[in-house]
DNA sequence: CGTGCTGTTGAGGACGATCAATGACGGTGG
DNA sequence: CCACCGTCATTGATCGTCCTCAACAGCACG
């Protein structure tokens, strides 16, 4: 923890103060580690605790009747998995949390949670980590069943490297296969498929057979990007200065 | 405040108990009225008081740069509006709450928010109101480009039936356009226009030139609808014993 | 009696789904 | 070392859902 991790640098940009983040980072334990395509969070799982990403990316989903996944968030390092469990404890069997690379994680219990909370500043803070994925939920649903198969994979891109930059994690590279993409915009493999060739083809994203961008400029431009959220992270340091 | 009106039935379901109500209800003040149309809150407002929907019924969207409006979701009496804004005040000016029927609203300060936060109960009660409308954000985004007009129509109408009945609001008819809909959906209103006609001669909804459901079971056939988050309010109160 | 908004209907075309097959790659076991 | 397998990426062809454009009807409003 002398480095600044993700995690941390998340939640000073929430408003929590040095004090705060070590109680918080003192009730964190139980590493472990997830490989690629097993769930972090099994689906209708009745947690005990929290689980906060520390490596790696991972999806929120959502199964439907006839086998699909949906995939509502893409989680990346310094993420809380399922912290909207902990206020709202609906167990809903068709909602999970699947590790998309190997990942590291590490749990809060929900007995240290209770204790977190009695600190007003850790409150808000985690109120607000909540109210960031919402917000995040707000665009997407904004953007989805609307505009091309172009500017929605786009868009998808764009959020997934905004939300990167925002803890400290830059370069293009996404670990993400193009089934995660057909799952998150709603498109089929096929189409994304061709999509992203298209976009290879614009030269911006990387010819190689992963999805890499090589021109965010550009990528914004199609995706009709509306980068004020990316600095979010940013604007919240301004804002912490309201905590209290 | 003698009767139980949809906000007090809402916050006792999300686990505030009378003291606390009362507290919250003396600082709910200002009430006043909103037409049809117009907007609850400008979009690029910067609030200094959180808006509370007392009657009527109004919608959360957002406007694209060719000037579409998507609704990211719709409310209902005793839901709160911009309650988000008080965690994060993000300032889109792109976003707003707008009136569909002649709307009664009551504001409450931020000011006394502050002090309002200081009770535990409402603190956790508050939290789960902006979770409650994650949630519903969660299950839209899940369904959204996925399936045919008709599922996705029928769903969005299982979805407000279910929200409205949470609050004690009976009765099949709703107050909104087609164009609502299209707008909710991402759909066209011509083809909404035709979905319903679909879902007319199915029986299930009434032949009248309004909204409205009469048949809510094949509804919810049709829609898949997944009648769990339906019984939220009464869920919530189960949990309102695991509060403190 | 015009004006504007919502609802309704028709025709044509585009975007993306679906089905099907093949290629590239890494891992596993013989 | 090679055969086998599963996953992911790629390509082609066909088909259908839904969009777009355009016009009109009903209704409330001034």
């Amino acid at each position: 923890m002398g480095s600044v991790g993700p995690l941390a640098l998340k939640l000073k940009s929430l408003g929590i103060d040095d004090g705060d983040l070590n109680a918080l980072v003192q009730v964190t334990k139980h590493r472990a580690r997830v490989a690629a395509g097993a769930d972090v969070i099994r689906a209708g799982d009745t947690g005990k605790h929290a689980i906060v990403l520390f490596d790696g990316m991972a999806c929120a989903y959502q199964r439907s009747e006839n086998g699909g996944r949906s995939i509502l968030a893409f989680q990346h390092a310094g993420d809380f998995c399922d912290l909207y469990r902990y206020v709202l404890p609906e167990r809903d069997s068709a909602a999970g949390v699947q590790a998309l690379t190997d990942c590291s994680i590490a749990v809060i219990d929900y007995r240290d949670m209770d204790r977190l909370l009695t600190r007003p500043k850790v409150a808000l803070a985690l109120w607000r980590a909540t109210m960031l994925d919402a917000a995040i939920y707000r665009v997407r649903l904004a953007n989805a069943s609307r505009g091309t198969a172009l500017e929605r994979v786009a868009h998808l891109l764009c959020e997934q490297l905004a939300s990167r930059e925002a803890v400290g994690i830059d370069g293009g590279r996404l670990p993400i296969s193009q089934i995660d993409v057909a799952d998150a915009t709603g498109l089929s493999t096929v189409h994304v498929n061709r999509t992203i060739q298209t976009l290879r083809s614009l030269n911006i994203l990387s010819p190689a057979s992963s999805i890499e961008v090589v021109a965010r400029k550009q990528l914004a431009q199609v995706a009709k990007f509306d980068g004020r959220y990316l600095n979010m992270a940013r604007l919240l340091s301004r804002w912490a200065v309201r905590v209290e």
